[in-house]
DNA sequence: GCATGATAAATGAC
DNA sequence: GTCATTTATCATGC
């Protein structure tokens, strides 16, 4: 019993596995509206994780490649952007 | 499998910080990435299993046999402790308040 | 074929 | 020294 989840826990970690779409949507939601300063502190982080289902680790993954994939290409983000930006936009008013 | 910079017969290629720049070149160029070989990360692992944290005498010795700088030793010795700390606070995570245990 | 998550060098704050 | 981070690279998903 424990060979085999210490097996799984061995391979698990390098075989990828895309997050599902509520918890992107809720990494976006915070990236874009924080975009002036895209840095979650350690709470955040953690409530975030709990919020996605993810890691704090993961988190934090998340966020340092969607920041340096960003920032190099702006234009190709354009457009997600503008979607989180309306988003948080109605939000706000309601 | 590694061209490393200072591997092989490098005469002098490789960027030393020593250099007090005389001129301008203000933020000094980022070192690029450069992955270990699969030697020097054996060496490496070789020595962190007998002491997590290494001395100054064994980091010199190291660093010549894998020609890599004091620094890169260093920090790949940080790097590491962290990398190991990370396993262990993913295994505990894992191994717990799972389904059947 | 790139998008994406995780990991490996390298830097800097403290 | 630790540790969050930047950056490039790796490995996989699709």
């Amino acid at each position: 019993a424990v060979m085999i989840l210490r097996s799984r826990f061995l391979d698990a970690r390098r075989k990828r596995r895309n997050f599902n779409k509520q918890a992107t949507e809720i990494l976006n939601e915070y990236f874009y509206s924080h975009l002036s300063n895209p840095y979650p502190s350690e709470e955040a982080k953690e409530e975030l994780a709990k919020k996605c289902g993810i890691t704090v680790s993961q988190v934090s993954n998340w966020f340092g490649n969607k920041r340096i994939r960003y920032k190099k290409n702006i234009g190709k983000f354009q457009e997600e952007a503008n979607i989180y930006a309306a988003k948080t936009a109605v939000t706000a008013t309601n | 499998e590694n061209t490393n910079p200072g591997s092989s017969a490098s005469s002098s290629s490789v960027n030393k910080e020593g250099s007090k720049n005389s001129n301008s070149s203000a933020p000094r160029t980022r070192k690029k990435r450069c992955p270990y070989s699969k030697f020097q990360i054996r060496e490496l692992e070789r020595e962190f299993f007998f002491n997590v944290y290494i001395n100054k005498e064994k980091r010199l010795q190291l660093s010549r046999m894998l020609n890599l700088t004091d620094r890169q030793v260093k920090i790949w010795f940080q790097n590491r402790r962290m990398k190991e700390k990370k396993l262990s606070r993913d295994r505990l995570q894992y191994f717990s308040g799972n389904p059947l245990l």
